[in-house]
DNA sequence: GCCTTCTCGATGCAACTGCATATATGGAGA
DNA sequence: TCTCCATATATGCAGTTGCATCGAGAAGGC
């Protein structure tokens, strides 16, 4: 589609847009966050995938791979979150070197909390602004930008 | 199109997306530029706005506005960018309070530098990914979904 | 078993960010 | 002019990130 070197007219004007809705978007529902006092979109995101995770818990390595975030970015995380009571790390009996990470039932409760300004900051910016068709349109489109190939 | 308050699966669906995808593409050419031995990309954005701007200088609170970035980031990003002679702080004599920043032939020359693995890494990333039409329909996907609304 | 290599997770240090606030000038109005 | 508020930019401090590296246990070959 390019000499693949040059990027076309199009593709600049598609990336420079991603890169800034997609942080203007972001810093909107942080903004929400802590305006409500409530912790970093980061912190829901891990709550969340310990919360549907098998048994409310997961090894960190999962957590690093299903988040996109650096290893030591997340054994610092889940320390800061353990601090505040929302994990527990418990043994791993199979495997010497690491532990599991569990949700607690504060952690459930943090959940909860942040959805409930979550929520409706999707809603308001995603539902608000464009109907279900553009979402699904918007949806495929990114999936085909983020497949590597 | 909601209750405003319970967002839709689609919604979510591509707010997730939207999350995702955004970072790891803008991860992938951060580690282009680190793999080249180049500062990070919002030194490349300020670049551009000095250089595409009338005589190659901008005030601060200009570059503020233009790149959604923290007052006191943008401060301290000019210092760094300063400290490396890649901008030049001059009076501004009708305002006291503040200065223009102007870019250096040094900072040109950067700009050169960073475009050269900027550049391709969008057409791989995008034009690799997705025709004219998909970039078209994603970038006015997007200016939807950034309109305050 | 023993060695080598790999994987999991933590951490010291320097750089960067966010927050609150400081400093200084500009501008409007009494 | 003097006063008061707004705008432009910088900065001290605490918290967070990135980088490099470390220590410990797992896994495979011999």
């Amino acid at each position: 589609m390019s000499d693949h070197t040059e990027p076309s007219a199009s593709a600049i004007a598609a990336w420079s847009r991603l890169m800034r809705v997609s942080r203007q978007l972001h810093e909107a529902v942080e903004g929400d966050l802590k305006a409500a006092g409530l912790p970093p979109l980061e912190w829901y995101d891990v709550l969340h995938e310990l919360a549907t995770a098998e048994e409310g818990r997961l090894r960190p390595y999962q957590l690093v791979d299903r988040m996109l975030l650096a290893q030591y970015n997340v054994s610092r995380l889940l320390q800061r979150m353990q601090d505040k009571g929302l994990v527990d790390r418990l043994p791993d009996d199979a495997d010497g070197r690491g532990h599991w990470v569990a949700i607690t039932q504060s952690g459930r409760a943090m959940r909860r909390a942040m959805w409930a300004v979550y929520g409706p900051a999707i809603a308001r910016l995603v539902d608000g602004r464009m109907d279900e068709a553009g979402q699904r349109q918007i949806h495929a489109l990114l999936t085909r930008l983020g497949q590597r190939g």
